[in-house]
DNA sequence: TATGAATGAGAATTCATTCAT
DNA sequence: AATGAATGAATTCTCATTCAT
C-alpha cells in the first residue's frame, strides 16, 4: 500500500529541505544521495526535482532558508536593548546553549565548514547576508559598551570574532567529535566560562 | 639524471600525502580524484596503490602523519616550561599566527570538520591522540597557573577550549571566507585581541 | 470570451498535432517532451492523454493524419488529366516548390527518415499507403506517356523514383542544411532544372 | 571467464567507432545506449569514456572519420580523368549501387537526416566539408562537359544535385523502407535509369 | 474534461579499484 | 616498482505516464 500521492505544492518544499538538512548532516553533502533525501521526506526520487533543479541547489536554499531568520531575531533584540551590554550576553547563554546541545541547525557550522569551498556563490552570500552582519552586530554592540564606558577600548572587529569563536567550538565539537565522548562534555561550562572570562576580559 | 629509483621508494609515500593534503584541501574529500592525487604527485594512478590500499587510507595516514609531531613539539616545550604561563602563550601568538598564515597545515582543520564524520575509526584516533592531549595540555597549564596565584580558580577543561577556539575560527575563517574579502582581515588582530583579552579574564 | 467546452473538444486532437509535429520538427521524436508539445497546444500534459495514449501513439496520429489527403489531391488530378504528361509535371513545379519552401510539412520527410525505423507498424503504413501509392501513380502517369509516344520506353518504376529524388533531396536540404546558407538556395532552381532535364531524358 | 582485459589504446577507437555506427544505425542516436555501443565492442561502458568524453563526440567523431576519406577518392579520380564525362559517370553507377546494397555506410544519410539538426557545429562541418565540396564538384564536371560541347549549358549548381538526387532516395529507402518489401526494389534499377535519363537530358 | 503533482524506470556519466604489461 | 587501460558499481538527473483533484 504506497502512501497516498498527496498534493502538496505549498508544504513540500520545506519538508524537502528538513530532510535534506538531515541528511547532508549524517553523510555530507557529497556523499548524500539523492534517494535518501527523498526517502526521508517521504516522497520519490524525482518529486526532488520538481522543486529543485539539482542537489547543488537544494543545498543553497537550505542555507539561504534556514539561517537569516534567526540573524533578524537577534538583530531586533540588540538594537531594543538598552543599557549595559554584559547583561545580554550572560542571558544569551542558555538560549545558545540550548541550541547547540538540542541539534538541527547545529550540524550547519560543520556542513558549511566543509562544503562551502565548492560552493562561492553561496560562500559570497552566506559571508555577506550572515557572517559579517553578525560579526558587525558585535562588533557594534561592543562599540556601545566601549563608548559607555563599560568596555575599555579595544579592535571591536576582532572582539566580535573572540565572542563567537567558542560558539564554533562547540557547534563543532558537537558535530565531529561527541559521539566519541564517554561522558558528554557539557557545552554549558564552555559558554559559562567563556562569558565569564570574556566579560572580564573586555571591562574597562 | 633521472632521480634513483632508490631514494625515490623512501620518499614517495610523503610526496603522495603531500599532493593528496593539497588535493584534497582544494576539492573535499569526496570530490577528491585519486588521479589528481597521483598527477599532482608527478605519478601514475596505480602508484598509489602501491602505498595506500584505498582513498580512506590515503586521508588516514594523512592525518595521523601530519599532526602528531608538532603536537610532541608543543607538549615540550610547556614540559620544559617554569614560571608563569601567561608569557609563553604571548610568545606563542606570531607563530601560531604564522602558521594560519603561510598555509598547508591551516586546511586541515576545515578538512577535518567536514570529513572526519565519515571516518569513526580515525575521528576517535584524532580525538584522543590529537585534541584531547592538546585540550588536557592546556588544561594543565592553567591548573598550574591557578596553583601558582597567576589565574583565577576556574574550570580549566573550559578554559582550554575557550583557549583553543580564536585559532579554530582564524583557520576556519582563512579555509571558508578568506578569499571572498576585500581587504583581507589579519588572523594576528584576532589572536593579539585574544591573548590581551583572555589573560585578563583569566587573571586571578 | 473563454473558448466553448463544446467547441474545443473537437478542435483538440488537431490542435494537439500540430503543436507535435512543430515540436517533433525542432527536436525530433526521441528528444521532443510531451510537456513542450502540451505546452505548445496552450494544454497541460495529462490532456494529451485524454486524446493520445502515448507519445507514440501522437507520431502515427501525426503521420497518419497529414500526408493521405494530400496525396487524395494528387491522385485525382492525374485520373482526370488528358493528353500529355509533361505539361503536367511542368505545372505542378510551381506548386511543389512552394510547398517545401513554405514549410510545415517540409519537415516531414527528415522526421520520418529520422525515426520510421522505430515503428515497424506506421513504416509498413506509410509505405503501402503513401509512398507505394505514390510511386505507383507516377509509374502509371509515365507508361501513359510511352503508350502514347510521349515517352521512349523506360522501366516506370525505377523512372517514378527518377520523378520524386529531386523533392526529397530539396526537402531533405531545406529540414538540414538550409539554416546554415549563407545566401540560401532556391529550391525552385533545382526543380526547375529537374523537369527540364527529365522531360528531355524521358522523351521518345 | 572474462575476456582477457588487453591493452589496445590504438585499435580502441576505431573499434567503439564502428560500434557506434551499428548501433546508431539499428535505434537512431537518441534510442542509442552507451551500454549497448560497449557491448558490441566488447568493451565495458566506461571504457568508451575513456576515448571519448560523451555519446554526442562519438556521434561527431564517426561523422567526421567515416566520411572524408571516400569523399577525397572522389575528387582524385575526377581530377586526373580526361575527356567526355559522361562514361565516367556511367561507370560509377556499378561502385554506387554496390555501396548503398552492401551497407554499413549506407545507413549514414538517414541517420545524418535524422539528428544532425540536434548538432549545429557538426551540421555546419559536415556541410562545408562533405556536401557542399561533393556538389561543387559534380558541378564543376558538368561546367566541363558544357564547356567541352557534350552537354547544353545549364545550370551547373542545380544539376549537381540532380545528379546526386536519386542517390539519396536509395540510401533512404534501403535504410527506412526495404525491410518492408515482399520482393526487393534492386538499386541498380534506379541508377540505370538514372544515368540513362539523366545524359539524355543533359546532353547538347 | 482538464489539470499538474507525483512517480520511478532508465540512461549518461564518474571514478575507485584492478591487473596485464 | 611503476604504469595506465579497463572495469562496472554507483549516482545524478530526465521524462513518459499515472491519478487524485
Amino acid at each position: 500500500m504506497p502512501p497516498l500521492r498527496r498534493r502538496r505544492k505549498d508544504t513540500r518544499p520545506a519538508e524537502l529541505l528538513d530532510a535534506a538538512l538531515a541528511v547532508f548532516a549524517e553523510r555530507g553533502f557529497a556523499t548524500a544521495r539523492m534517494e535518501d533525501i527523498a526517502a526521508r521526506a517521504g516522497a520519490a526520487k524525482g518529486t526532488l526535482y520538481l522543486y529543485f533543479p539539482s542537489k547543488e541547489a537544494i543545498f543553497e536554499a537550505l542555507v539561504r532558508t534556514m539561517i537569516v531568520p534567526n540573524l533578524a531575531l537577534a538583530e531586533a533584540a540588540l538594537a531594543e536593548h538598552r543599557g549595559p551590554v554584559g547583561p545580554l550576553l550572560r542571558r544569551a547563554v542558555p538560549v545558545l546553549a540550548a541550541l547547540v546541545r538540542e541539534g538541527r541547525l547545529s550540524v550547519l557550522p560543520r556542513l558549511l565548514i566543509g562544503e562551502l569551498h565548492k560552493f562561492p556563490e553561496l560562500a559570497r552570500f552566506y559571508k555577506t547576508t550572515v557572517v559579517d552582519r553578525a560579526l558587525s552586530l558585535i562588533a557594534a554592540a561592543h562599540r556601545r559598551g566601549v563608548d559607555a564606558g563599560e568596555f575599555r577600548p579595544q579592535d571591536s572587529e576582532a572582539v566580535a570574532r573572540l565572542v563567537v569563536a567558542p560558539l564554533l567550538l562547540t557547534a563543532v565539537w558537537r558535530a565531529v567529535f561527541a559521539r566519541y565522548e564517554e561522558e558528554p562534555f557539557d557545552p554549558a561550562r564552555v559558554l559559562d566560562a567563556h562569558v565569564d572570562t570574556l566579560l572580564r576580559g573586555l571591562a574597562a
